[in-house]
DNA sequence: CCCGGAACCTGAAGGC
DNA sequence: TGCCTTCAGGTTCCGG
């Protein structure tokens, strides 16, 4: 399930080898893909582009192109973006197909079929309800502790609320309350500021261990080689239920937040109370 | 505005 | 062996 690791893991990896190549083609195979506009004007406004950049924001990749439009992506839960030689046979997983000069192409692999893509003129359209870019100078303590304040929900639901903060979803959410020693449960505005302090710190640390380790395989995601990433083998917390906790051997709990599973230590991160 | 739950979507895993 | 249910969770939508 790509979060921010695993999105800015894919946009460093794809960068080198599709930036100044030209869209030749495009091949649809399920047309839910796009979303927007109509199929027909997706492609053919696609069609002799030229990829002029790669960003990423929260969990979308942004693709600016020589139109002055951008191709948004969003892989969601199953979702990878494949280099293949032009000549590769698309497995039965294959949405769509980015056919690129220089005999490469980009396979859009989703086996659940909840990923998505965008033409627009203008990203904010798309992208421009999401909360602060956790890794960028903007994200301090101080506004961690305002965003918080007079909130409700459980802080783990707010980590997750991409208008809350953009790119953390279940898995790092996890990870960062583990390491800030903060019950998932516990109401966004109680937390004191030393508490906010140590989960801004956590934030970071999380998810920039997960980009180090080019992202978490623990699902269908593949960097865009076909390889693994390497994240998961670190987790402390997430998807551990049952089993020690790494700091003092309290089995694991896992609780629904949200529909969510949650995984925390009853000992080291104590109940709301 | 804030919050919580359902819907979208399908493969994997577990129960019987 | 196979049918059925449940689970996985990123985002959007809707109701209170």
């Amino acid at each position: 399930m790509p979060e921010l690791p695993e999105v800015e893991t894919i946009k460093n990896e794809l960068l080198p080898h599709i930036v100044g190549h030209q869209i030749t083609g495009v091949t649809l195979f399920w047309d839910g893909i796009v979303r927007q506009p109509s199929v027909g004007e997706f492609c053919s406004r696609l069609i002799g582009q030229r990829l002029t950049r790669v960003a990423r924001r929260g969990k979308y990749l942004i693709l600016s192109l020589t139109s002055h439009e951008v191709l948004i992506i969003h892989l969601k839960m199953t979702g990878s973006l494949l280099l293949k030689p032009a000549s590769a046979e698309p497995d039965r997983f294959i949405r769509a197909i980015l056919h690129l000069n220089g005999e490469t192409a980009i396979h859009f692999r989703d086996p659940r079929k909840l990923g998505a893509m965008w033409l627009v003129e203008d990203e904010n359209t798309i992208i421009g309800k999401l909360g602060p870019e956790p890794l960028e100078a903007e994200f301090t303590p101080q506004i961690l502790l305002t965003r918080l304040s007079k909130r409700r929900a459980p802080i783990k639901a707010l980590l997750f609320d991409q208008t809350f903060i953009a790119g953390i979803g279940n898995m790092y959410a996890d990870e960062a309350l583990f390491a800030a020693g903060i019950h998932p449960l516990r109401s966004g505005g109680n937390l004191s500021p030393d508490e906010v302090g140590r989960l801004h710190r956590a934030v970071q640390q999380v998810l920039r261990n997960g980009i180090k380790n080019m992202g978490a395989s623990t699902d269908t995601y593949y960097r865009p080689s076909g390889e693994t990433g390497f994240a998961h083998h670190h987790f402390q917390i997430a998807h551990r239920g049952g089993k020690p906790c790494p700091a003092c051997g309290t089995p694991i709990e896992r609780i629904p937040i949200r529909n969510r599973g949650s995984y925390f230590c009853p000992k080291c991160q104590p109940a709301p109370k």
